[in-house]
DNA sequence: ATGCCACACCTTGTGTGA
């Protein structure tokens, strides 16, 4: 089984590339953020064209997140239950017997800000909801954005700014991997300065300044299946790229 | 200190992203 996730930067502009690497990397379940659609708007055809089945939690202009598989998608969440959020960042759903959660977490823009203290609230909302999934699902997948680089090795040494590599960022990310949660990407042996993301600006990419803040985790019973886990780079070189590229994580039976 | 880029919007600048 073959999982992604990938931060798109906007569906509709990015659909030739999507449509491009699912047919070159097959996988067999993808999340994806930042949609910046409404649902209706969502190009349906073109996906399942694809072979593939799409669940949607879209909005227009901001955030949006989807979840496409090759198998019945059931089961779907919209939304952290019981927590009141007018942004679209999470979707759930079963597919086969993994519970998958794609999510787009908050960015947070500043240390101590507004939008930095909502971040922290949508963190623990997360948490306290997953505690109860994993314990339902024992294959459970949180894949998506976090906007988190977990340590310092997950962040160029340039990286100036404190968002995205704060104590309380990385402390909330630990609640995550504490629910019994692990980093499929840091389950091997990986490239030093290994990132998902780079600034649009600054020739960032050519020069590799970036963070490694998009994440597959994974409970125990599908850690224990995990064959390998890669940053999929191909698609930042193409013509108008998303600023993140893919992750995709491959478990046997 | 800002813009450097990209994207969306009842666009012609502004908000947001990370």
């Amino acid at each position: 089984m073959k999982l992604a996730t990938w931060n798109v930067n906007s569906l509709k502009v990015r659909l030739p590339h999507l449509l491009d690497w699912l047919a070159r990397e097959q996988p067999d379940i993808v999340c994806l953020q930042e949609l910046k659609c409404e649902d209706a708007s969502v190009p349906r055809a073109d996906i399942e064209a694809a072979g593939y089945r799409l669940e949607t939690h879209g909005q227009k202009t901001y955030n949006g997140v989807a979840i496409l598989s090759r198998a019945p998608i059931d089961a779907v969440q919209r939304n952290i239950p019981g927590f009141a959020d007018p942004q679209a960042r999470v979707i759930a759903a079963t597919i086969g017997d993994v519970r998958v959660v794609g999510a787009y977490f908050p960015n947070g823009q500043a240390v101590g800000s507004e939008k930095f203290a909502y971040k922290l609230e949508w963190l623990t909302a997360l948490t306290e909801w997953l505690r109860g999934e994993i314990a339902a699902h024992p294959k459970l997948v949180l894949t998506g954005d976090f906007n988190i680089a977990p340590e310092n090795r997950d962040a160029h040494p340039d990286w100036k700014e404190e968002i995205h590599v704060s104590a309380p960022e990385r402390e909330a990310f630990a609640a995550l991997t504490g629910l019994g949660l692990v980093d499929a990407f840091r389950n091997f042996d990986q490239p030093e300065k290994s990132f998902s993301w780079w600034d649009y600006r600054m020739n960032a990419f050519r020069r590799n300044f970036g963070l490694r803040i998009d994440h597959i985790l994974v409970s125990a019973p599908l850690a224990a299946t995990l064959e390998q886990c890669s940053v999929d780079k191909s698609t930042r070189v193409l013509e108008r790229p998303s600023d993140h590229a893919p992750v995709i994580a491959v478990f046997g039976s």
